[in-house]
DNA sequence: TACAACATTAGAGTATAGTCTATAGTTGTT
DNA sequence: AACAACTATAGACTATACTCTAATGTTGTA
């Protein structure tokens, strides 16, 4: 597939996808083959990270920490014990920010009641 | 207090709060008594707002957002049915934002199960 | 073969949220 | 009075994450 196809299917911009690639969170491949151009080819495994990209940044990681996730899954250069310890460093930092949302739920909660009985 | 005295307290920079300042967040007052200096003054309620914009940060709201949210606190210019639009509004976001952590949560933990059985 | 539609690269521009510097004036202590 | 420590303002600078433009070359259809 080339950039535009994928663009399509993710719903992510040609540019946009271009710009992860360049920050290292997706690799296209050129094939060998055709040496009239350099196009990038891209596979079902770089849609399925772009669909994590897209799920990772609304949760609020950034493009480094969606890395590290990245390199976690997909990549060879890291132990076992690495990607562990990155998966699991993630996951702590998800049930803080689940902690965080609950109390800031029961804080507008708190303006709510105060809104409605008239005491602000 | 002047500016370094919340700055303390709050542990945010004199510069961020001026930047909150001028974002519209928090409003400091000049003593008309005072004619020798136009230092601003600042009081209790201004450190109540400077704690919940960072409570407000971390997550993931935006200074307009948190601009929002003080204003359907602390803002008499807004009725209460727009202030509780603006505070439902908000929920509904932070219960989207929760949902959205607990997949991302699965997701990381079947990464993790993957990792443990070495299929990746 | 013309030409629209696609591809690449480098680099410029934008928005958000700070962060820092320079300048100039004020306050409080010795 | 000297001087360190504080204050305000304007504006420059930074990082993150895009987003767009320009230049140039390639591919596929009429």
């Amino acid at each position: 597939m080339l950039i535009n196809e994928i663009a399509k299917i993710t719903g992510i911009s040609a540019h946009t996808i271009r710009f992860y690639e360049k920050s290292g969170l997706i690799e296209g491949k050129r094939n060998e083959s055709i040496k009239s151009n350099n196009y990038f080819h891209y596979d079902e495994e770089t849609i399925e990270k772009l669909e994590f990209i897209s799920d990772a940044k609304s949760v609020g990681f950034t493009i480094r920490e969606i890395g590290q996730l990245i390199d976690a899954w997909y990549n060879n250069r890291f132990s076992k014990e690495e990607k562990l310890s990155i998966l699991d460093e993630k996951l702590l930092s998800l049930e803080q920010k689940m902690k965080e949302i609950k109390e800031m739920k029961k804080q507008i909660d708190a303006f709510k009641k105060d809104v409605l009985n008239d005491k602000c």
